[in-house]
Formats: C-alpha cells, sequence, structure tokens
DNA sequence: GAGGTTTGTCTTATATATCTGGCATATAGA
DNA sequence: TCTATATGCCAGATATATAAGACAAACCTC
C-alpha cells in the first residue's frame, strides 16, 4: 500500500467516551496513589510516552497494556471484585456452550434490533 | 533493535481473564444476534482475522477497535445506559481537578498499600 | 516568586500489529 | 450422511504502534 495513504479508522462516540473514561479512571487512580506518569509506566512495562497516551484515551493502545494498568492500579474492571472475574467466564463458557458454534447463513436475517 | 530478539511483554493473571471475559462477552453477543464472524469484522471495520483474535482475548488488539465492536454490538461497557457514560465522566472530570496536577519526588511515598 | 521536577508533545528508528489470502477442520442444515 | 460454509489458524507484506530522547511549559514545594 502506498505510504502517503495513512489508513484513517473512525470510532463511534460511546467508543471515544468509553476510552476517556477508562482513561480518566486510571489517571484519577495514579494520582491517589501517590504515582507519577514515570513510575506506573515502568510497572506497567512501557514507556512514559505510551502511558501518557492511555491515559488520554488513545484508541490505538493495545488493549493488553491498558488492562494491565487497571492491574496495577488494582481497579477492578468488570467485576467488584477481581477475583470473581474467573467464576464470571464460566458462567460465560457455559452459556457458550449453549449457543450455536457456527453462524449460517440460511439463518441470514441479522438480528438488527437490540 | 535485533529483529531476533523479540519483545515478549507478560500480563498478569487478572489482565489476562479480563481480556478473554470481554472476548467471550462479544463473541456471545455476535452470535445471539446471529451475526458471522465477519459480518462483525466489517461493520467495526477490521479484517475477520482480527476479530477472530478479538474474541481470543489477544492482549495486543487495540483498544479502539475492540471497543468499537462492543459499541456495534450494543454491549454497555461501563454503564448499564451508555448514554450515562458522558455523565461519568463529567464526574471524574469534577474529581480530577481536585486532585494534583503532578505528583512530585518529595511526596515520594508511593502508596503501595490499596 | 524561584527552583527543580513533572508533564505534554514531537521526532526518528524500530518492533509489531494488521491485512490479505490461503488451507484444513468443524459446523449447521437439508 | 452429505454438502456448503463458517471457523481456526498460518505466512508474507506493509502500515502503524511503540521506545527513546529531547524540548518547552506547567506544576509543586519551599
Amino acid at each position: 500500500m502506498d505510504p502517503s495513504q495513512k489508513k484513517v479508522r473512525t470510532y463511534a462516540r460511546q467508543t471515544r467516551e468509553g476510552l476517556g473514561l477508562l482513561g480518566q479512571l486510571i489517571r484519577i487512580a495514579r494520582i491517589e496513589r501517590g504515582m507519577k506518569v514515570q513510575d506506573l509506566a515502568d510497572r506497567v512495562g512501557v514507556s512514559r510516552d505510551l502511558m501518557h497516551r492511555i491515559e488520554k484515551g488513545d484508541p490505538r493502545c493495545g488493549i493488553g497494556v491498558v488492562f494491565e494498568a487497571t492491574t496495577v492500579l488494582g481497579l477492578p474492571l468488570f467485576a467488584p471484585e477481581p477475583s470473581t472475574v474467573a467464576d464470571h467466564r464460566a458462567r460465560l463458557e457455559e452459556k457458550l456452550r449453549l449457543l450455536p458454534k457456527a453462524v449460517h447463513t440460511t439463518t441470514d436475517d441479522v438480528d438488527d434490533a437490540f
């Protein structure tokens, strides 16, 4: 591909809001713990530059490093208690077993009303 | 850097569990809506290969495209109602105003007990 | 207010994530 | 069971994210 034509990815507003929210949560938690951006970056294992972008809600950050930041800070992401996340996963695993593993075209009409 | 020495990033278990959980949520929502992986990939604007990795909980996916998938599927991420996320952000903005903008070394002791 | 420090931002080089296309296997539906 | 198709996975090419370093401005402490 021509290097001059950069891929511009667009994100829905809800997506951008969610990213910004998560970044705020991280920044607040960091400051409350008396850590510099560099401190948190060191613990997460990324550069200060990237840590800064994570707190800004940059969509292009790897989701792993962002989640790792929340882990380092002790921020519960999906459950009030981090220990219950595994249980939640197990329940979803069960739910997934009951659903079809492949969606064939004969059931072509996508459920667009949700 | 020597191309032969690849950077191996490690992630805490809580991080990996969270990523797996999010992937499961996406997959289940997709199937419930009768969409193929390719269908969802098209709507999000990514390749089928990447969409597949998102559902697997790959840490190296851009957080923006992952969140975009949840948006497309209508999955509420941080609040029961997506519309309230903006309000939540505003509250955090307020909270952030009350915190110091920079953490200086004289307040050097990092709050490690949280 | 002065000092040193942190933060925000940019640039360049490099590592790597993503896309494309393909193949084998598993799956759903007839 | 049989067949078409969806899924899981892989390799090569390339666009892009990240690290490193530097700089100015904002910030906290004194």
